[in-house]
DNA sequence: AACTATTTATAAGA
DNA sequence: TTCTTATAAATAGTT
């Protein structure tokens, strides 16, 4: 994003990686922060780093509060599309696009 | 962020609220499957809107699997400190600062 | 660990 | 709403 566009891949560097990894965390997080903050919304982050290191954000505090309500409210579809073997990959897309769709409603 | 500095506070406009959500939201997941290409990081994201209404992330596409991941990897120091009745909010204060600290070190 | 030159994200406005 | 545009923020590469 600065002094060069950056390609979306992996990268191969491990002092760049590390460095990235680091800065794009905090980013990540802090975003997170404000959009809560912003809207009022409930939100939770979880990173686990290549080597397994668990960096983790729960807007209220409680990362298994938000876990429990998350499972009790967990989509049908998501719970049929499970259930008949669609690629995990589709399934994140339909996901995403839905979610996207949803822009144009009341969430 | 743009015709004007926001104040990081709720807010009380619905109609700007409603847009600031959806725009934010879309955002943090780009964000974080950036994260997720760029270091090969295993991310999940969960959002729950004021209204209850969902919206996820998994990069590996398989958020079950995220959380029980995470579930059987809790930091000792974060089971310690729930037993110890110390309020939530204290308790992601310094998880983030450990976090950000770790920068520092090797992740 | 600091510093900028740029790219991105996004708040307002059309 | 959808698109545009002026700015604020994030961050890649440098020092």
């Amino acid at each position: 994003m600065a002094r060069g566009k950056v390609q979306m891949r992996w990268i191969e560097n491990p002092v760049h990686r590390q460095v990235t990894f680091c800065k794009r965390r905090m980013g990540l997080l802090k975003k997170a922060k404000e959009l809560s903050v912003l809207c009022d919304a409930d939100i939770g982050v979880i990173v686990f780093s290549p080597h397994g290191k668990i960096y983790e954000l729960a807007t209220n505090g409680n990362m298994q509060g938000l876990i429990e309500r998350y499972k009790s409210n967990l989509p049908e579809a998501q719970v049929e599309s499970n259930e008949q073997n669609i690629p995990l990959v589709i399934q994140q897309d339909v996901l995403l696009l839905r979610q996207e769709v949803d822009c144009f409603r009341i969430a």
